[in-house]
DNA sequence: TATTGTTATACTCTATAACTATA
DNA sequence: TATAGTTATAGAGTATAACAATA
């Protein structure tokens, strides 16, 4: 949140706790409950590849954009670069990414999904599309697409707004 | 409430970072975009009243449910005791919540409101329900309560299962 | 023995500031 | 001078464990 968002990362888990009735007027209360049980799950799914729902989205950036220097991958996060370097180290701990010397600037890094790296990723898009199978499952078809399409037009909206 | 809810509470502003096209497919990362988004909305428009988003949770669940205990009021807010002392030393230092001691049982606290934290209560109320309007701005109202209607549905769902 | 509130402590995630090596 | 990466450090928010008072 600020990926605070990504706080309470795979920390303890405040699974139970439902959300007090007193809020349920509240559609961003509402939406801050589902997100919160949702990155919980996600989270837990994650936790068979060893990596955290940061580092996904890390490998995800790095797949898509890469090679791709730590600054651009920082900015794609919502991260700082000193917190690119801390997942960057772990990816690299795991043998999931790779940093290179970018031969055009060698002040930068060129980062890098090894081979490994992009056998995790695919494994970790199983994962996520099968917890929004779950979590989703209560809605059908046609109810669950409307909802994506409403929150899209909520992220484009914000992203046209000058503030 | 989970907290993590409100981790990420009224720090460091990450404003601006949109969010990668990379996520958009998962219903899940758009739903965790949009509530960090709308908790620090809501954060910068509670600063005017010197609350955070969990202190005014607090005054909710004391207005709706007082007197309670400080154990009750953590469970509603899904968070530890240790930390609703730290919540309520702060509202009590604010002249927004007493702590009075419970006849029935010395050992437990009476939490109420003070006059003053009814009204705070009262204007954080309106603060919220501006808030509301103005992120919801993008959709119509049927559009909006549509909304309202599936994250509740899901939250429903969620409650029912055995996990 | 169990529970309420409290305190001390530790842990996680993150950012800020200062440093280095390049540019 | 400015920028990419790194490191050391600090801060916010939270939980865990131990304790006193009470049940």
């Amino acid at each position: 949140m600020p990926s605070e968002e990504d706080k309470l990362q795979g920390t303890h888990s405040s699974r139970g706790s439902p959300i007090s009735p007193a809020f349920s007027r509240w559609t961003s209360a509402i939406l801050n409950y589902l997100a919160l049980i949702a990155r919980e799950r996600f989270c837990a799914s994650l936790s068979t590849l060893q990596i955290s729902t940061k580092q996904y989205a890390a490998l995800t950036i790095i797949a898509m954009y890469g090679p791709l220097t730590q600054i651009e991958l920082g900015r794609q996060l919502g991260i700082d670069r000193s917190t690119t370097v801390l997942v960057i180290d772990e990816l690299e701990r795991l043998g999931l990414a790779e940093r290179r010397r970018d031969p055009r600037d060698r002040r930068a890094h060129a980062l890098t999904l090894t081979e490994k790296g992009q056998e995790t990723l695919a494994s970790a898009d199983k994962l996520a599309a099968e917890a929004e199978d779950e979590f989703y499952a209560p809605l059908s078809s046609a109810e669950r697409e409307q909802l994506h399409a409403l929150l899209q037009r909520l992220v484009v909206s914000l992203e046209r707004e000058p503030e």
